[in-house]
DNA sequence: AATTTTAGTTACTATCCAGTAACACTATAT
DNA sequence: ATATAGTGTTACTGGATAGTAACTAAAATT
């Protein structure tokens, strides 16, 4: 299996890997600053000659890794999927009461709307030109709120959230969270600790005073 | 001042107006088909011949009362802007307890982003080619933002509202309830005033149960 | 050493689409 | 009636950019 060993170790962020774990990190130095650029830009004002030049190579180079441009977007969405399913498995396998459940979703996903990769499809569902790939998307996305509202019927049964549709607030829950993704940033004045206190305590207590 | 009278009566939904009226109401037709268009398909996926074409005229009649493509989207953040602030100065002026002016806020806002031009505003804001455009759409953005934040520090101070972050919440506030305005449908199953109660509820009084 | 596979290049095609130039019609004002 | 201003058309230009063809080269396989 032959490449330009020693160009390709430089070139692409310096990891010294074996060649397929090579390949499909070149793969994904692409997804990240091709997510990156989506989420800056925007799709449509971020050009392959823009990710490639990023990446230090030129256009058709990204084609041996990518089918097509969409292709970036569901090779992130893929990706995205992946972890968030992934998360919600161990919430899931917790022993936890429901409400408890919910603090730890609301925390966690908080801690994956910083990822460039999650956020660039949490932005960009459902928005393929492909009808498959579109309709996957949305089917994706269905996936992960039934199963947030499972835990919220869930929650209700066993008293300790209040009675309300867990339809319609699955879907305010997304909508809060995902948003965060919009805006965030690292080097913003809003710290991580605060955000996530302040939204566990939005969205579990509500505004109201307790007095 | 002359015109295609009739032809433009039956051409123009039909409305029997005065010249300077009929002006704008074309202009206000084609924001309206162009916004449901953007939302729909989205803006770079919408060109000026599918605009042209809802309103059964041919593309250089819009230059007659756009400036260029991203005009749309700067007009319809004006009209948008106007009405979200006149919302927000009725419940500035109302001498309810601060919470209450919150309560009417989210009910109210609910309702606002039930409109195409209002929800295109939202979805669309800050991405201006133009950067003084584009600067001008994140201040009038900044500008609402900081008028709830307002809201909500009067509102802890009454103690109507609990002490948190209001620049914070303030965010996570407009998260929750623009982010509506990429999922709802009239035609869909979501009752209206389901979601206005259990966005109330959510927002404050959270999910805990109240035992 | 010869062959194949992987990775990359330059140079091109094809398409879409925003924006414009030049021209045509209609109604009102003079 | 005729000029004029407002409204609309057809036909075009120009720029951007997704995707491809044809080629080069290095490394691994044989």
């Amino acid at each position: 299996m032959g490449m330009r060993l020693k160009v390709a170790k430089e070139k692409w962020n310096g990891q010294i890997t074996g060649t397929k774990e090579q390949r499909s990190a070149k793969l994904r130095a692409i997804l990240n600053v091709a997510a990156r650029s989506f989420l800056e830009k925007g799709y449509h004002k971020t050009s392959l000659d823009d990710i490639a030049k990023l990446q230090n190579v030129t256009k058709p180079t990204l084609y041996y890794y990518i089918k097509n441009k969409e292709d970036i977007l569901i090779q992130c969405e893929k990706i995205a999927m992946a972890q968030i399913n992934l998360f919600i498995d161990t919430i899931e396998k917790s022993n936890d009461i429901g409400f408890k459940k919910l603090q730890n979703f609301i925390a966690g996903y908080i801690d994956l709307v910083m990822d460039d990769i999650i956020r660039c499809h949490i932005q960009h569902r459902g928005q393929m030109k492909d009808p498959i790939a579109k309709e996957k998307s949305l089917d994706y996305h269905r996936d992960i709120e039934h199963r947030v509202r499972k835990i919220i019927a869930e929650a209700i049964a066993d008293h300790s959230v209040r009675n309300c549709n867990p339809t319609i607030i699955a879907i305010l829950l997304f909508d809060s969270l995902n948003g965060i993704s919009a805006w965030y940033r690292k080097e913003g004045t809003v710290n991580k600790e605060d955000l996530k206190k302040e939204a566990l305590s939005l969205l579990t207590k509500g505004l109201v005073s307790q007095n």
